[in-house]
DNA sequence: TTTATTTAAGATAAAATTGTCTTAAATAAA
DNA sequence: TTTATTTAAGACAATTTTATCTTAAATAAA
């Protein structure tokens, strides 16, 4: 459904915001250690959540990646997405036609925009905040 | 939503069934001027549907591609993507995690899954028929 | 039978995605 | 100030997907 690297970037988001509610914030090789995801590249990901002020970091001796506690019911998972795949979930149609007469569309349109609608609608609604209580209450897991 | 070859199976299979309405066999060299798509790549996956037996062909002058007139509206969406990209649609999470707590699945969990439990309906209902009708009729293109 | 036409099959190539490695920059502690 | 630690950035490599090219096989007509 999504790409490799918005998967790695969404785990890792997760794990870094159930870590940021203890107040601790966590190395590249603590995330990837939790999200089972090849370090570099995921390094390569998260930097750029970073660069969109999703999730914030500090260099050097004692830092890592954290997320500011009162802004994780603000961060979408749309967000996440949009920031690493870009808008191409919600583009075209499913069939991948350029064009095609609006106006009476083919049999698969309405359930196409349905379907995507939902999808929409799901990474508009729910937050990384859900997501990391899910994983801190053992809810879900990123990895086993 | 789907992989270039799906896509391209898709449309020539429409285009390929709309023609069958009007007993007409194509060669590959006009499917792709119908739906705009690479020659050799096309041909490509219009040979592996016709190995899974969706698509007729027959060698040497005068062939090219066909589809049974009655068997139309048995062929569904799904036939088409299951045998071009796999069941991979359907499985897994959407997050791509390995395991979960099913018990107790995070928040995304039933999200996920009645989007794909929709995408899967939408696939089994649509028909070929259907798809080709709508072309046929002027209801949709596949490229302009 | 010979030739032309068409699909079939598979090797090769290009492009995109995924993944690794190296070096630089920042920063904290010794 | 020096060193160790960590993220930042970008070059490089592997893999997968997409696309092309070449040759073979089938078949119909001349
Ligand atoms: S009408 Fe059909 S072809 Fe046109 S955009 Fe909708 S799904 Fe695609
Ligand atoms: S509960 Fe969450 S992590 Fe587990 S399969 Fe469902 S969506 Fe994926």
């Amino acid at each position: 459904m999504f790409s490799k690297a918005t998967e790695y970037g969404i785990k890792a988001i997760i794990y870094i915001a159930s870590q940021s509610m203890l107040e601790r914030r966590v190395k590249i090789g603590e995330v990837v250690e939790h999200i089972d995801s090849p370090v570099a590249f995921t390094a390569k990901i998260v930097g750029a959540l970073v660069k969109v002020g999703i999730v914030q970091s500090i260099t050097g001796p004692y830092g890592g990646f954290y997320i500011d506690r009162h802004r994780m019911d603000q961060i979408k998972m749309i967000d996440i997405v949009t920031a690493i795949d870009g808008d191409s979930i919600f583009n075209g149609c499913g069939l991948g036609l350029k064009e095609c007469d609006d106006e009476q569309p083919c049999p698969m349109h309405y359930k196409f925009v349905q379907i995507r609608a939902d999808l929409k609608e799901m990474l508009n609604s729910t937050t990384i905040l859900e997501l990391a209580e899910g994983l801190k209450s053992g809810k879900s897991i990123l990895m086993r």
